[in-house]
DNA sequence: TAGGAGTCTTGCCATAGGGCAAGAAATGGA
DNA sequence: TCCATTTCTTGCCCTATGGCAAGACTCCTA
C-alpha cells in the first residue's frame, strides 16, 4: 500500500481492514490530465470517476443558447464525478474540463460495483460521498435564493481559494449566477471595502 | 404482500424475488399525518423516511433573516427524505410538512442500514433514488441561473400541477427564487396570453 | 518582440424583480 | 352566516443585475 500514499489518505485505515484496502486500492489507476483536457464531454455516459491529487477541475453545462454555465470545481482531494450519468448509465448533461494539467486516480463503474456490493465499508463511504455532494448543491442552491451576490463570492473564495489562481472571472460569474461584468463590480467594490 | 399494494408498486416484483419482498416489506409502517403537521423540524436529525401513498408535502429551510424558502414540494409516489440528515446522522437544516392530511410509509435508519448492507437489489435501487434527487436538485439549480422566473413557474406547474391546489403562492414564490408579489404578476401575464 | 486573441474593466442605459403598503378576495372558524 | 385572518393583487418607486460596446490589460506565440 505504501506505494500509494494518495489512496491512503482517502481510504483510512482505521474505516477499512487491511484485507480490504488490499482488494480496493489496486484497482485504482492513476491517470494525467493536461489542462484545458476533457474528462467528461456532454452526451457521452461516464463510465469512471476520479479523485484528484493534483490540480484543478471544472464541470459546466451549456444552456439553451449555448452558454457555458459552470456548475462545479474541484481542488485536490475532491471526488470528480458526474453522479446522475455515471449511477444511472445515461448520456451527461454536463462537461468536465481540467484547468490546470492534473494527476488523479480513476476508477471505471463495473470495478465500482463490484467494490460496492462486496465491501460494507466501501459502500457506506461512497453513500457518504453522495450525500456530501447533494448537500452541498442544495446550500448553494438556498444560497442562490437568499444571498446576494458578493456574499456568494466571498464564500465561494473562502471555500476554494484556487479558484482565482485558475478560473476565468466569466465562468466564475456563470457559477455565482450573474454576468462577468458585474463580478468585475463586485470584485472592485470588495477591493474598496478595505 | 397483497395487503399492502402500495408498496408492491414502490417495490417492483420484477426487481425484487419474493423472498426479498417478504424481507423488505413488513417492514414498512403505514403512518398519517394530518394537515399542517411536521414530519421534521430544523435542529431535529432525522430517524425515518417516507413513501406518500396520498396527500402533499413541502419542505423548506429558514434562511438569516427568518424568512423561509421552500425547498422541494413532494406528491403521490414521492419519497420524502432528508438525505444529509439521514445518512450522515445530523440536525436537519430544513423542516419537512404536510401541506394536506397524508398517508404515508415509514421506514427507521436502523432497519433501513440492515436492509441496505443485506439486499442488494434494496441498495441498488436506494441509490437510484438519492442519485435521480440530485438530478433533480442540479436541474432545478441550473434553471435559476439560465430560466426567466415565468419559465420556471411554467415548468413547476406542469411537473407538480398539484402544487396549484395545495400550495400558497407565496410558498411557490420562494421555491422559485422571487417574491409573490413578482409571482402575482407572472401568473397575470400568463393569464393574458391566453 | 510585435501582433493578436483572449480577458478584464468601465460607462451608458435597460429591465427583472424587490420593498412597501393598500385594498380586494378567499378562507376558516364560532 | 358573519367576522377575523390569511392570501392575493396592484400601484409606486427603487435596486441589483443585464446588455452592449469601447478601451485596457495580459499573455501566448510566431
Amino acid at each position: 500500500m505504501t506505494d500509494k500514499p494518495f489512496l491512503n489518505q482517502v481510504f483510512s485505515p482505521s474505516r477499512f481492514t487491511k484485507e480490504e484496502l488490499e482488494k480496493i486500492l489496486p484497482k485504482y489507476e492513476q491517470v494525467y490530465f493536461t489542462k484545458n483536457q476533457f474528462l467528461l464531454t456532454e452526451g457521452k455516459t461516464a463510465n469512471h470517476y476520479w479523485f484528484i491529487e493534483s490540480g484543478f477541475i471544472r464541470s459546466y453545462a451549456i444552456d439553451t443558447e449555448g452558454n457555458d454555465v459552470s456548475t462545479n470545481f474541484y481542488a485536490v482531494g475532491d471526488t470528480v464525478i458526474d453522479w446522475p450519468s455515471f449511477f444511472l448509465r445515461k448520456p451527461s448533461r454536463e462537461n468536465i474540463q481540467a484547468l490546470t494539467d492534473c494527476v488523479c486516480w480513476q476508477l471505471d463503474f463495473d470495478t465500482f460495483q463490484s467494490l460496492f456490493h462486496s465491501i460494507e465499508a466501501f459502500r457506506e463511504q461512497g453513500r457518504t460521498t453522495l450525500v456530501g455532494s447533494y448537500f452541498a448543491l442544495k446550500n448553494h442552491s438556498i444560497s442562490m435564493i437568499t444571498d446576494p451576490a458578493k456574499d456568494r463570492y466571498k464564500k465561494l473564495v473562502s471555500e476554494k481559494p484556487e479558484i482565482l489562481q485558475n478560473v476565468s472571472l466569466k465562468q466564475i460569474a456563470t457559477f455565482l449566477g450573474i454576468t462577468d461584468t458585474s463580478l468585475s463590480r463586485i470584485r472592485k467594490e470588495i477591493a474598496n471595502e478595505i
